[in-house]
DNA sequence: GCCCTATGTAAACACTGTTCACATATAATA
DNA sequence: TATTATATGTGAACAGTGTTTACATAGGGC
């Protein structure tokens, strides 16, 4: 007996088992890291044998696929806010999406580092793809006025030392040594500073096109 | 019987494990991928047991650290060398040290991720935080006249963007959807153009100093 | 009512990192 | 040289991992 595991969708043996396991992804991950997900750890908090996760994922490694994919949708909205929220001119709204994709590797770094694990996703993986695509467009957004999904391979010199400088930053700060010891603050602080040497850059290829 | 096996040191049992397990690390990583070293691998190839390993390494991760220093301390060389290379201006000396990380990534990618893999290794032992070090100062090197340690969180600004932003295309090349199906050339070219385009802003910089 | 398919389970498999009592080779000492 | 002490390697065991397989069961369609 399960006794109404509070699931809308009271449904099935489970309800909705394939997302429950996201969830369970996200927890963990986020509690004790990106190493700690494991698939046992993962059926026990669902409550469901292991061997039950099997149905609705091939992998281990197709269900951190999934997890990485919807990782990438939840920073691409994060990129989306924040264009829309400094929907003033163009510069701005570079500096903030770029400050959106530090702030959401500082703030959920395992979610980051799922996204961009390509030995342990599949990275052909027809949504991972779409995903990535749709975020190439959230960043081309962020300083150009269009926003739709992009090949990450017809970005411009510009545009790929956009997204190449703010992604590295993030790395730097989740995994390399920058700011090991700096606060959430502080990191923001330089991560600002760092966008706005980038700026006139930035705007001046803008209006060269 | 272990009949020599070709190590000038003779010495004890084996030689030297825990330099022999680093290159175990090494060869594996290389063919199969980081994901594949496996202590009980890396212990066969040497021809010894796997408890062995524990003699020399405390963890698993203690070896994978000593590993990502060594990767750490050859990209460092791959620098020097670009670096001392193009001695002529800074702005030529910056362009080829950018270009050198780029292409180590690109070349050695397992190598590469395992210098940056704060959840496999110990990131506060101090040779590891060393060769970090060490790192920081030749990358300053690249573009100032300097050549020293420097603490990665005392780099200007435009030292950072210049970090990050070579850092961060060589994790799109080696872990993200940027230039997935391009030619080792095509990538380069890319890498070229960007870091052309950055050129006048840290030259700028650097003359305001 | 019956079947069929989707979903969950238990038991087993090979493999992993790790430990521990034990063996042995070298170095130090007498 | 003989003896001890220490550094190094071993074999067997442990719990934990991903994965498969034969089996159970719940629900929808007839």
């Amino acid at each position: 007996m399960k006794a109404a595991k509070s699931h809308r969708k009271t449904a099935y043996h489970h309800g909705n088992l394939a997302e429950s396991l996201l969830n369970a992804v996200d927890e963990i991950a986020s509690q004790f890291g990106l190493e700690a997900v494991t698939l046992r750890a993962c059926a026990k908090r669902v409550g469901v044998s292991p061997s039950s996760a099997f149905r609705h994922y091939a992998d281990k490694r197709a269900l951190l696929t999934a997890f990485a994919t919807r990782a990438l949708s939840q920073l691409g909205d994060a990129l989306a806010d924040a264009s829309q929220g400094a929907q003033a001119d163009n510069q701005n709204a570079f500096a903030a999406v770029g400050l959106a994709y530090v702030k959401f590797a500082i703030d959920r770094p395992a979610f980051f580092r799922a996204m961009w694990r390509e030995e342990t996703i599949y990275v052909n993986d027809p949504d991972y793809l779409a995903a990535a695509a749709k975020l190439s467009g959230y960043l081309k957004g962020g300083f150009a006025d269009t926003l739709h999904d992009s090949d990450p391979d017809e970005l411009s010199p510009a545009e790929l030392l956009a997204w190449s400088s703010v992604h590295g930053l993030a790395e730097l700060f989740v995994d390399g040594p920058v700011g090991r010891d700096h606060s959430r603050k502080q990191k923001i602080d330089r991560a600002e500073k760092m966008l706005a040497l980038m700026q006139p850059l930035l705007s001046a290829q803008a209006s060269a096109l």
